[in-house]
Order: C-alpha cells, then sequence, then structure tokens
DNA sequence: TATTGTTATACTCTATAACTATA
DNA sequence: TATAGTTATAGAGTATAACAATA
C-alpha cells in the first residue's frame, strides 16, 4: 500500500533528474561534436526532420513552441544550421512574414549521423535499465509532460 | 512480454528527460529568484548544507565531485554564495592548500526559505504522479545515477 | 613533481526588450 | 493594432588552459 504523497519526495526526485539529465546533456555533446552539431541545434535539427518527414516546413514560431524555447532562440540555431547547409529558411507565398524552415539534402543526411550519435550517447545512460524498466520509465514521462503542454 | 532492448526508444527517452528537466530548471528559476539563488547556487548550497548537517565542511574539490562539475565551476559558485554571506571560505589548517566551505548562520537560515521554494517548484511539475508512482520513478533514476558515478 | 584552487577566457543556451516588416 | 521574426544585449552555466601556492 503505497503512502501518500511526501512533499520531501519530490526534491529529491528533482535532483536526481537535473543530474541525470547534465550526465545525458554532456553524453550528447561530445557524441554530436564530430558532426559539429551542439545538443541544441541537434534538437532543432530532429524537430524540423520529423516536420520534414510528414511533408511540411514549420515556421519558426512552430519550432519554438514544440522545443519549448522562446522564438528569438530558435533564430540563433537556425542560423548555425542554415550556415551548415543542413536547412534553409523559405519565405511562405501565403504570409510574407512567415519564415518556413526547410530540410536540404545535406540535412538529410546529417539527421541519418546524428541518430546513430544521438543513440549511443542515450544508451550510455540508460544502459542500466532493461525493456521493460524503460517502458516504464517512458510511461511516467509522458504523464509527467501531458500536463503543462500550454506552457506557462 | 516486454520486448527486448530497443535501441529506438532510448533517444525518445533522452528527449524526454531533456524537455522535462528544462521545464524543471525553468521552474526552478523563478522559485529561487525571491531568494536571490539560481539553481546552480541553489544545489551547491544544498550541497554544502548537507556536509554541515553532518557536522563537516566540504573542500572544493569535495563540491566538485558530488555536483560532476570541473573545479573551476565550484569558484564561482562559491564567489556568488560568499557574498550574498550564505557561505564563508576557511583554510584547512592540517593542507593549507585546501579551502573549505562552512555554512553561516545566514546560509543556515536560507536553507529554510529554500526547502520550501525547492519543494513548490518540483511539485509542480511532479503533480501529476501518484505517491506509487513517484517511488517508481525515484527507483528507476536511482539505478540510472548509481552506474557512472566514478566520473568519466 | 603532484595537488588545490584560482585567474583568464570563451562558448552554449536561453531570456528580455526594442525594432522592422508585414497583415 | 496584432503578428512574425529579427537585432541588440545580458546573464547563467560550464569548460579548457595557464598559473600560483603548497605539499
Amino acid at each position: 500500500m503505497p503512502s501518500p504523497e511526501s512533499p520531501e519526495s519530490s526534491g529529491r526526485l528533482a535532483e536526481q533528474l537535473l543530474l541525470l539529465t547534465r550526465r545525458l546533456h554532456h553524453a550528447q555533446k561530445h557524441a554530436f561534436r564530430p558532426l559539429g552539431l551542439t545538443p541544441a541545434q541537434s534538437r532543432l535539427l530532429r524537430t524540423v526532420g520529423a516536420h520534414a518527414q510528414r511533408g511540411s516546413a514549420p515556421r519558426m514560431a512552430d519550432l519554438a513552441r514544440q522545443l519549448e524555447v522562446v522564438p528569438r532562440a530558435v533564430t540563433s540555431l537556425v542560423d548555425a544550421l542554415e550556415e551548415r547547409g543542413a536547412v534553409r529558411r523559405a519565405q511562405d507565398p501565403a504570409n510574407r512574414r512567415v519564415v518556413l524552415i526547410e530540410l536540404t539534402d545535406d540535412g538529410r543526411a546529417l539527421l541519418g549521423k546524428l541518430r546513430r550519435a544521438r543513440q549511443s550517447a542515450a544508451e550510455g545512460i540508460l544502459e542500466p535499465l532493461g525493456a521493460e524498466q524503460r517502458e516504464e520509465l517512458g510511461g511516467l514521462l509522458s504523464a509527467l509532460l501531458e500536463q503543462g503542454e500550454g506552457g506557462c
């Protein structure tokens, strides 16, 4: 029988989450360096790739919402990826204020390499868990992420 | 019946972890601002507090190891906390290279306020989980953190 | 010569605020 | 007037490298 919500536990969970993510970020940083990508750039590129797979090109504002960052942060990341040739900015003919982010062929190739690097970085962190435990963890994280999707 | 380790799942778990921690960091930043503390400073202060509770004062190197950051990073955080009057540097008489970090009375009082702020920030994130699920999550995170404690 | 912590420096990530151009 | 994205700026967090003091 589970005890009632202990307010003390939440602080410890938060600490664990932060430390684990620090390690993950560190692993990604090193795994992505050979590709010339920072973790945040990789995250953006993956998001653009997901849109491209559905045959669409996201707007800057779409990316900001999905990544849960301010639009200004997207500008810098797209700047870096565009300079690297992985994405390109295009104007939406229907609304000339809107900037659409398109994946280039180079970007598509980069995504393939990135996928492997991402997995090896994540695997180094998640290695202690078996398939069943990973599913459990995924479920708990999904439950936590579902709330507050509307932003603050 | 659980399927075997799926390499694809690890990438998704990593993404979830990073997004959740981004929210947590954001919540902490706002919860700690009234106390004049940043999340990293709070984390350091809590670590010093834990040592103090055991009647000991950590060295800079101890803090770097526990926080899993480079010693140089600790210097900046201690600088900030010392300026704020929450901790003070003391020399180890047994080894004059060593700097011991002591909690001041102000620091102790600050830790009390910090504890409440930390809990409210964490609670805002963890609210969807019941006690049983939190225990489950804590167990999984502990399993993940146990490995690689030796640093890289 | 090895260890402890520091000064100096730089980069990543993200934020706020003010501005431009569209609508 | 409201929206989309940008320029300008700043601050948090952390890293590497060179160095001083001590052992």
